[in-house]
DNA sequence: CCGTCCAATACCTTTTGGATCTGAGACCGG
DNA sequence: CCGGTCTCAGATCCAAAAGGTATTGGACGG
């Protein structure tokens, strides 16, 4: 598992929708939805439901971009704060 | 960044040695410390300083190793919660 | 000094990720 | 219904990144 592909998958995850999730991370749509399924795969669970047209969330799938956004979220505080280590806080 | 490069980066730092921490990794020396390069070069300031006979961390270094420390930490709590999604905790 | 130890560099191979093109399933309008 | 279109998935090719082996260069220890 990648930092990239987590937020890959917050992006589809944002938008329900891999075409648009693709647009907004300035990547095509194919590799996209194998860095998606690569996920589940690891993880031993889909993420998403396939319909036809489109996909949804599963419960897992819900559950897992909370954790997800979580971590990223912790990684950029992270970067952040070493930006500027060397001036105060730490 | 990614958190392959974190987890490299967290054996060299407890080892303080290269060689000894690509055998834990079961890496070749070389790449592992092209990684800690590209990572100190996306940081902007060195972990660690280079001494003829080895390496030692600099104060930014200890810093960021307790840093990266957590997020491997989050990450392998958030993974191991996945595993046993739909069994009660959540 | 000489030998040894350790990280860095050079060079090549292998693996992974991204782009384009195409196909299959499903919903929509007429 | 049926053609058109939307959307994701598969196949294939190319580019970029990671890993391996061999070697160099600097520095400490005897």
């Amino acid at each position: 598992m990648s930092l990239q592909q987590l937020q890959y998958f917050v992006a589809v995850a944002e938008e329900e929708h891999v075409t648009r999730a693709a647009v907004r991370l300035r990547v095509s749509q194919p590799p996209l939805s194998r860095q998606i399924q690569a996920l589940e795969d690891e993880l031993g669970q889909p993420l998403f439901e396939r319909r036809g047209r489109g996909i949804v969330l599963t419960a897992f799938g819900r559950y897992f971009a909370a954790k997800a956004t979580a971590i990223l979220a912790h990684v950029a505080s992270v970067l952040a704060d070493s930006k500027d280590f060397g001036r105060g806080e730490h």
